[in-house]
DNA sequence: TAACATTGGTTGCACCTGCAACCAATAGTG
DNA sequence: CACTATTGGTTGCAGGTGCAACCAATGTTA
């Protein structure tokens, strides 16, 4: 009785280009960062970004961290350093002295605006030769991969 | 004179739907490889094929960092935790004593048969209603994204 | 052969990550 | 009102990351 080897046809399924991928231009976003001049990761980038979609009512943590899909603790950290870096505040609301309701700075507006920049830098460099159509389809399909994952969660 | 924003029609780009997917599908391996009892990180999962497929030779630390995308500092750590672990073991080369070749344990091929599984079941579970075609469609943009970016690098 | 350059791997640093345990504040219940 | 959840945020821990500086071994060149 032997036991049989499992059979994946790895490199045909998404599974291995959408980590190399995504890997690759996370690398790149950094080099653009860099070369902007920022002293600024990623991260901190989509964070500077949600905040400033919101840059009338500020946003607490807990949503924060939902939005940017981090854990909680991942994501006050994160503030910390951009604290650190002034480019958020944190203010305790009165009403619950548990919430801090989370604001850009100045600083961190400009900050963002710096950034937009490379961000547009980066989708016109990566999106080089790709037509609407099949950037629609991807998305298309990235999103049925989300729903899937969401179904088995 | 008015300084313009600059505008991005972020959510129709591929950016953003590439790094959450990615995100995503992450977390939900992660899920799996607990679910399947597996002490091992997605990233030792990743050095684990890759030593996999070279199982006869064995590879050095320059190639294996160089084929998993990562920094050479980066793989000698995961290496060490792996070692730790005893999936992998280290064998200076005699002609060369800079050298480490880098080598599959019993346990780590072990270990590695039972993370196919998981990857499989990953697979499949984020592939379901999505064509042949849809796929073939996706890794084809998601190579000239790469290309894309080996250019600008 | 001695001096210099390159290469493979390790280490310090600063950062990001999730999980679990924790604390304080608020909400809910007897 | 008092006791018990629940909630929002922080912290310890273990792990992963790239960059720069470093060391030892090998290669190159005068």
């Amino acid at each position: 009785m032997q036991s049989k080897e499992v059979y994946i046809d790895f490199e045909n399924s998404i599974l291995p280009w959408l980590g190399r991928t995504s890997k690759l231009v996370d690398h790149y976003l950094h080099i653009l960062l860099v070369q902007h001049g920022l002293t600024l990761s990623k991260e901190q980038v989509v964070v500077l970004k949600r905040l400033h979609d919101h840059d009338d009512s500020g946003l607490n943590q807990n949503e924060l961290a939902y939005l940017t899909n981090r854990d909680k603790s991942s994501l006050a950290r994160l503030l910390s350093n951009m604290e650190k870096n002034r480019f958020i505040t944190r203010k305790q609301s009165k009403e619950d002295k548990r919430i801090n309701r989370v604001f850009l700075t100045d600083e961190g507006r400009a900050v963002f605006k710096k950034a937009k920049i490379a961000i547009k830098e980066l989708i016109r460099a990566m999106e080089k030769g790709i037509t609407d159509e099949e950037k629609k389809q991807l998305i298309k399909v990235l999103k049925k991969v989300q729903v899937n994952y969401k179904k088995e969660i």
